[in-house]
DNA sequence: CTTGGATTTCAGAAATTACTGAAAGTTCAG
DNA sequence: CTGAACTTTCAGTAATTTCTGAAATCCAAG
């Protein structure tokens, strides 16, 4: 059965798109047509449509389940197994940040704390660490936020995201009485760590000699 | 000159990740060599560093230039080119953030709107475009709120982050304190967009039909 | 068990992407 | 101008990735 062009369209799209985000085109077309199909579709109708083979939607179809990104199910009376996505788009933006870091960013800090470990044999080495330290800083930072923001219920995150840049204003607010943030929030000791170091970057460049 | 085993073991690593990335292991190489080097390089180096031909290590740096992700600077009594990376590492988040919005997000939300304004042939269409529609905001409310985000100072920032989920707290604490909303930050329009729509996905799931 | 539809695996073919060396282009001191 | 030093371009080649069809495997029904 022939696409429509507008489905047509999406899914050619979503398949180039994923190229360039290290996902290949098939399987960006495969998961642009589950996206948008009204019911679960079987592996070999997938193929016909797109007009891969078989063996290539077996394999693309295969690496979504390993990304969460497609469920499997079975439908009464025939005994193919048929595919689809999540109805919750906020679960797409989840499984893909949390398979990304699992599988990408993890590795990297891990091989970012190792060469840390390592002693420097030259000045060269010496500064390289601290440029290492500084990416190691910036990612967890980064990882922390998003891991803890994901925890959110979907209502509370778009009304966190709709806030925006003048989400400052309620920083402001809050250093400004200082007696609201240590309720649940508050944990007593100072809160200085690599992160002030990282804020500090732009303002002077030469502080950043506490790491070694 | 040889790199150290610190240096090497990095470069490599990042050459790999950068493959997971949409970007390809020479790239990656050469800004990893750049991030931790201690000065300025000249392309010959780079190219005998890393034992790429001269005329790969060319192409590389004209990729991450148009990242915008090394600069080049001429440095006194040589004629070559030198190129190093920022030293606020903010700037390349920053710089990588923007880049990839305009040459896939923005034009990803050109084609959603411009699908979204076609007539639907069938029922299948309508289904479609909702998606699509969905999508679209999702996108939408995700890149303002980054666009918005990172006209923050470093310092801002990094606090935001460190706040991670907890942030909710605040959101309940202004909610709670309408009075103090309205300064700066008020719009007096009530807030109900595609963002609500958005929100609602996981509570019930079939109120989203306001959209053709 | 056996059968047959459904799925996966895998070796090789096809397509894409990365890389090189030679040649052309640019810049600037003399 | 000239030519030396440096950079870019580009056509061809190498390497990698993607895709296919045939064969193997799985699995539920009889």
């Amino acid at each position: 059965m022939p696409l429509s062009p507008i489905i047509e369209a999406f899914v050619l799209h979503f398949g180039e798109m994923g190229s360039h985000w290290g996902i290949n085109r098939t399987v960006g077309q495969i998961y642009a047509l589950l996206y948008v199909s009204d019911r679960p579709l079987p592996a070999d109708e997938i193929a016909e449509t797109l007009g891969f083979s078989r063996s290539n939607v077996s394999m693309g179809l295969k690496e979504l389940q390993s990304w969460r990104l497609v469920r499997l199910q079975h439908l009464p009376g025939d005994r193919r197994e048929h595919f689809s996505t999540p109805d919750d788009i906020w679960q797409i933006v989840r499984a893909l940040a949390e398979e990304r870091r699992r599988r990408e960013i993890d590795p990297t800090l891990t091989v970012l704390r190792d060469l840390l470990m390592e002693a420097p044999r030259s000045e060269a080495d010496r500064l390289a660490q601290r440029r290492l330290a500084e990416m190691h800083d910036l990612i967890e930072l980064l990882m922390r936020w998003s891991e803890d923001v994901q925890k959110l219920d979907n209502k509370d995150l778009v009304q966190l995201l709709r806030l925006g840049g003048r989400v400052v204003a309620l920083l402001e607010l809050k250093n400004r009485l200082p007696l609201l943030g240590r309720g649940k929030a508050g944990r007593s000791r100072p809160e200085t760590t690599e992160a002030d170091a990282l804020a500090g970057a732009d303002a002077d460049d030469n502080n950043d000699t506490d790491r070694e």
